[in-house]
DNA sequence: TATTCATATAGACAACTATCAATCTATAAG
DNA sequence: CTTATAGATTGATAGTTGTCTATATGAATA
């Protein structure tokens, strides 16, 4: 995943109710209708979080007649996940206070 | 950490080159002026990329002299890493051609 | 077929952002 | 004290973004 990859989907994330929807999601796959009534927002603005969400392939869309399911792309997610997990202060004494209980310098990355 | 904090966080990921300094940054502490060689931004872009990640937390500074030194604060960061981590699928049997090979509904929260 | 319902798209607008040139501040060197 | 250097601040500008209202699309239903 390249460096523009990356700040796409940062930036993706960088919505409060974007992050709102993809903790929603985390306890398993939503119909648009839910997302929807758990947010103070209109329906088009949702839709367009979920464009934004789906195009830097966050979430899948599943159809299923008048209505859309959203879950988290977990393939997509879990390397995002690697990229974040290797950044790393790389010397705890460094630190503010040198008070950081990282163990960054021990294989964190 | 609510998600107002968590979307600030990502928003200053949400670009390329705070990518990249963050990067840079995950090896070590580092001088401003060799942040700046690294990147074809100006002083001041680079300045005005350094105050959005220290004000959200992201990275510490040290002034020495002249010199200003930032690194990778990572207690806040391994927070963000936490939080990020949480983020999951909940059954990869639903993601995209049901080819989800994550353990998220093993314990991946 | 006509209607209803869920979602997407189009267009508009105010707020925000990345960038730069110019300038300021503060430290170091002569 | 004067000059040079590192970094921050200011102000301007073009581009982007989140939000809304209005409308379109497409599927289920009467």
């Amino acid at each position: 995943m390249n460096d523009t990859e990356i700040a796409s989907i940062c930036k993706a994330l960088g919505d409060e109710n974007r992050v709102k929807i993809i903790k929603m999601l985390t306890k398993g796959e939503l119909c648009a209708c839910k997302i929807l009534d758990a947010l103070a927002i209109t329906q088009p603005t949702l839709s367009h979080h979920m464009k934004i969400l789906a195009e830097t392939g966050l979430v899948t869309v599943r159809k299923d007649g008048k209505w859309a399911y959203y879950a988290v792309n977990c393939p997509r997610f879990s390397a995002f996940k690697a990229v974040v997990a290797e950044i790393c202060c790389a010397d705890g004494a460094k630190s503010v206070g040198g008070s950081c209980s990282c163990d960054c310098e021990n294989g964190g990355k």
